[in-house]
DNA sequence: GAATTAAGTTGATATTGTCAACTGAGTTTG
DNA sequence: CAAACTCAGTTGACAATATCAACTTAATTC
């Protein structure tokens, strides 16, 4: 049984992840996965650096700095120096970059509740707590590389 | 708590694939997921053609053509054609094609066994259902496209 | 003030995913 | 039978995601 867990996965995301670019792009939004996300972190990060984003959605930094170039470029996000900590840079949503999230979100609304018929809440809250419980287990990994 | 379950797929994604890349790779073998996955389809799969991979892990032919050429190349595959039918082609496991797939799926084994830490036989097999159940309620498309 | 650390950037490259056009072999059908 | 069609696979092009290493700049530590 638990060596199908593995492929269970990949065809979940993979439905998943084409839901979601599938419903936004019928909604006249072409926009990455990645840079949903990176916008969600934005709105629920107070303060959100760049760093911040890379530390939750567990992404290399390099990555993001890409997504925020062109998330910045198209109007959606501004940077703005950290007052008091001239390295870092703090981020915020636009008007429109709001407007276009909050579109978003209703999206990915839309694709969860289709995912998740048939479930009760019982089935789906647990289906997160184990999906954290197995994170975690993954994420203390034996070399130390939890630092950057 | 239902809007956390695509972060928590993400990441669990995320962390999956990474654990079982490094544990490939600190093996000495250097292969990506997807040649493993379609290995493990040729194994498993009576008569495999490309198609049967293709169908079965839900990826685009022409990844799979991409695939099959260097598994080809690196001599764990051959393909033959299919003697009742021209169109199709049989692939299967060369000595070390087998050698190395055994291999790999010992490294996929500790990597569930390390995921699952914790979690009863009843919680993966409940997650693992639950799972299907998700699969199964994005499948169902809303356009026909499912004969390709 | 030199060495170190942290945040972010840039370049390079690998892997994964998607789409469209095409070939070549079989099937259907008028 | 021959044209039209279907199916499996291939190829090209490109977008999206992931990884790694070298680098800049600002802050911290010693």
């Amino acid at each position: 049984m638990k060596e199908k867990i593995g492929e269970s996965l990949h065809k979940l995301m993979h439905n998943y992840r084409h839901q979601m670019r599938e419903a936004a792009s019928t909604s006249g939004i072409a926009i990455p996965v990645s840079h949903i996300r990176s916008l969600k972190c934005i709105k629920n990060i107070k303060n959100c650096s760049a760093k911040d984003i890379s530390d939750r959605l567990s992404l290399d930094k390099s990555q993001i700095t890409r997504v925020l170039k062109e998330l910045v470029g198209a109007g959606y996000v501004i940077k703005v120096r950290c007052p008091d900590n001239h390295r870092s840079q703090l981020l915020s949503l636009t008007q429109i970059g709001s407007e276009l999230l909050e579109k978003l979100m209703m999206l990915d609304q839309l694709a969860v509740e289709k995912m998740t018929k048939y479930l009760t809440a019982q089935q789906i809250e647990d289906f997160i707590h184990i999906s954290e419980i197995m994170v975690n287990n993954l994420d203390q990994s034996p070399s130390c590389d939890k630092q950057n």
